[in-house]
RNA sequence: CGGGGGAGCUAGGGGGUUGCGGCGUGCCUACGGGCGCGCUGAGGAAAGUCCGCUCUCCAAAGAGCGCGGUGCCAGCUAACGGCUGGGCGGGGCAACCCGACGGACAGUGCAACAGAGAAGCGCAUUGCCUGCCCGUUUCGGCGGGCGGGUGAGGGUGAAACGGUGGUGUAAGAGACCACCAGCGCGGCCAGUAAUGGCGGCGGCUUGGCAAACCCCACCGGGAGCAAGGCCAAAUAGGGCGCAUUGGGGCGGCUCGUCCCGCAAAAAGCGCCGGGUUGGCUGCACGAGGUGCGCCGCGAGGCGCAUCCCAGAAAGAUAACUCCCCACGACAGAAAGCGGCUUAUCGGCCCCCCCGGAGG
RNA sequence: GCGGGUGUAAUUCAGUGGUAGAAUGUCUGCUUGCCAUGCAGAAUGUCACGAGUUCGAAUCUCGUCACCCGCU
């Protein structure tokens, strides 16, 4: 998933919790429900519904919002579950531009930690 | 060289760093797991769900009717509405391509508009011929009325009841004749067959639509892996039907068959209502791939060798970066398999046809 | 994974082999000092798309696309 399974979501009242009780910040690209968990990690979902198009399309869209996440989520606080929903125009951007994106939306549901800039490429360079 | 036809293969490639799913294995474990190593990780359509099958449940999967499907012949196959070969029909100069391609003397039905008439032996309102009467006449005829013959000509239509030539006739007509086409019934030859070739007899034409109902032949019991099995947890301990020819399995009906019941209750069988959306299994070695040999025109079959090739469960292939090139299409497994159909930027190989030029 | 349905004018729907229709809406005119109402008239469609059967297809057959519903 590019984030192992003790940091996803996984049951379906945890996604309801998130999506209806969970405070709520909305992008051009990306929509956040974010909401306190009892656990001393965060945990993370992805909903990519029907309309954003094909099998392929839903797929690239959770994978691009997985690498993201990977990027972001040692600049976060911890016990949080925070559920992500891609809209269509995230298709047209770069990828440095989704995570611009979400950690833009991360700091305004204030879930980053203080003055932690975010990294380059966790890549080597060769 | 240009244009075209057929049959295949392929689906950007090569690195670096950080990550994800699965299997095996070693170590650690506060049994939740963690770390390391090795192997492995989407498609030709994974798609649409249009067919067929395996598998599972409905006791078993039986018969008839109904319903649905298929529809030239032979074969291949587990099976098919698929494929191969052949026949027939159509298209193309050709290579080759396309075809739901049984039956309209078993029956019922349909054919708007136009037209005299639309399938029954039916039609006269234009035309052709003619009898009688009247008028007229340059004595050849002409015009009108009443009647008869005709289906040849013109005309309508998608379609008009054989075609061409002749004989015949007042004018005509399969009325008769020759040839041709079609129909029916035999024969001989080739072929497993569909069918083709040759020849005979008969009557004299008896049309179209069955993707209209229908008839004939063949096939099909129903549901689907959210099938089904096991474990755990949780709720309720409730309501209804069950001798009369009863309740139910049985999903349209009947037969047949099976389970339960034959009355107080209980138990039993079935239905409804209520609870649970957790885990394991099914779940990946298969009508499997590759190579070789043999059989077959071919689809394919047989034998031997060899390989193990996704298996998730909010659902695994990603992020960054470097190089090369023709700058990369359609698109993501969910029980499995065989087909069909649809989407698709391109690239490569082979065979064949037509035209031009040259040897 | 499986089953079923719908697609016709701007909108809601009829039409099931033979000229594509109704209501509402739109437009024009009349009525009114003006508007509404009323009256008269007009415009209109790839019958979702592509093939086929038929003399002829919105209608029958096959394929494609889009949307909707149900089973858990």
């Amino acid at each position: 998933m590019g984030l192992p399974r003790t940091l996803r979501l996984t049951r379906s009242e945890d996604f309801s919790r998130a999506r209806q009780s969970g405070q709520t910040v909305r992008g051009r690209l990306l929509l956040l429900n974010v909401v306190p968990n009892q656990l001393a990690h965060n945990r993370y979902g992805i909903v990519t519904g029907k309309r954003l198009g094909s099998a392929v399309a839903r797929n690239r869209a959770r994978r691009v919002v997985r690498a993201a996440l990977r990027r972001l989520h040692a600049q976060l606080r911890t016990g949080w579950d925070v559920v992500v929903v891609p809209h269509p125009p995230l298709f047209e951007q770069p990828f440095a531009e989704v995570v611009h994106a979400l950690e833009r939306l991360a700091r305004q549901a204030g879930l980053t930690l203080p003055s932690t800039p975010i990294p380059p490429d966790e890549g080597g360079r060769p």
